[in-house]
DNA sequence: TTTACGCCTTGACCAATGTCAATTTTGATT
DNA sequence: AATCAAAATTGACATTGGTCAAGGCGTAAA
């Protein structure tokens, strides 16, 4: 297989054509589904992926079936490479939530360039301190704020930070969701939005929303965080 | 300075002599007392410590001055060192909670290690991958199990796990930085160590906790958790 | 031994979130 | 447009944890 950009990905950047070559002799490009559960927390780890288009949850759970989202992650991250540092086993099970893409990589490849290409395992460092801050920010999040105050940090990590005045966001997938990523009952997301709503004058409209200006959603979001806005460590890793 | 065995700290495993030399010649032993701050969380970052004795604190504050502990550092670690990979800011602010002493030593040696060294860079790799389990666990947790049971969950990491039988545990620092640590206000520390003291058969008196075996523990709270007793993953890391 | 201070516990109450059940809304399909 | 299933909302209530205030306990200094 070929065209598929891999040098596209930031994490490649100091690659060369051989490790690109080797790669895509053992890539898979997969269409799947809703639902298409990739892999499980603990199962033996041989591929690691990259996200062409679509959403992928990752998470894991309890006996009983609790869940516990781990991440939620768009187009153009890769997820499970970090195996190759835990016993080749996955951290986490992964679950297409919305349709589209994955392109399937051998670990073994991945392993031996890191061994091999300092700047790679250089970048890679650089993307493991970025995922560890979000998590240590995550961390902190669901100590001090609460639901409606982290649902204003949530979209106001989908605004493309340079925009000015009026903003319009679409909520990338369903709300139940966007509830679990950020830890709550979606009854609890519904209320906590309408909270939301009335005291910061934005207007939803099902999976659109809109506001005038940002000052009031990070006046009242932010306040209950150790950064302020814009807070260019929660950006997209990767 | 010398004799601070720096040659002991696994992540330098792959490191030659003439790495600990520069390290030594630049690096700082210092004592602290209880209370003293390091750094601050957005600070310009020129230095990295090792633990020799004592516990230190890694938390952020909003301005209102409420905290969320990032963690609670035992001797052996290392912090302030994923610097490097941020801007050259601290993530976080550094408290010592418990006296003792530390090195501090320079990032810019590490990074000029870590640039040509790939064994440093893969053993690096390695702490953060740790590092990164141990935090999706704290995020799990927070969200899957209630205060007794990550209360139980604390207790059970600070066993030795390849203890059988009667257990005698000490708690490691105030009442009231583990509730901290655990992401809870110490009037609950108190109620749900109490509970947990009925539900489980644990015997509490003061700082020191005995049970007759880890069953009932493990019982109660790995129920609540993804993997089951005993979760190698929790292990500090370093 | 007494005092004083910090830590811890306890009680009373409150606020936030979870749970369960009943509707309503939405969106896809016919 | 009509139908159906899934998603979302809403109400009533339970549970958990937080807050504030009072008091107890233990340790170290006087």
């Amino acid at each position: 297989m070929s065209n598929n950009n891999l040098q596209h990905i930031s994490l490649f950047k100091g690659c060369d054509r051989s490790f690109f070559d080797t790669l895509e002799a053992h890539a898979q490009l997969q269409n799947h589904e809703k639902g298409r559960v990739l892999f499980l927390h603990g199962d033996t780890a041989k591929r690691f992926y990259f996200i062409k288009s679509g959403w992928i949850k990752l998470f894991r759970e309890t006996l009983d079936g609790t869940q516990a989202v781990v991440d939620i992650l768009p187009a153009g991250h890769i997820f499970g490479e970090t195996s190759i540092f835990e016993d080749d086993t996955y951290p986490y099970s992964a679950e297409v939530v919305e349709p589209g893409e994955v392109i399937s990589l051998s670990l073994s490849d991945l392993k031996t360039e890191i061994e091999n290409n300092n700047k790679l395992a250089l970048a890679m460092l650089s993307s493991m301190a970025r995922y560890r801050r979000q998590q240590d920010k995550e961390i902190e999040h669901r100590s001090l704020q609460n639901a409606s105050q982290r649902i204003g940090c949530f979209l106001l990590r989908l605004i493309n930070q340079t925009e000015t005045g009026a903003v319009k966001i679409h909520l990338p997938y369903d709300k139940t969701l966007v509830a679990s990523r950020l830890g709550m009952q979606p009854e609890t997301f519904s209320r906590a939005l309408a909270k939301l709503r009335d005291q910061t004058g934005i207007r939803v409209k099902g999976a659109t929303i809109e506001m005038d200006n940002l000052k009031q959603l990070t006046d009242y979001s932010c306040s209950a965080c150790s950064s302020e806005f814009p807070c260019k460590d929660l950006q997209a890793a990767e």
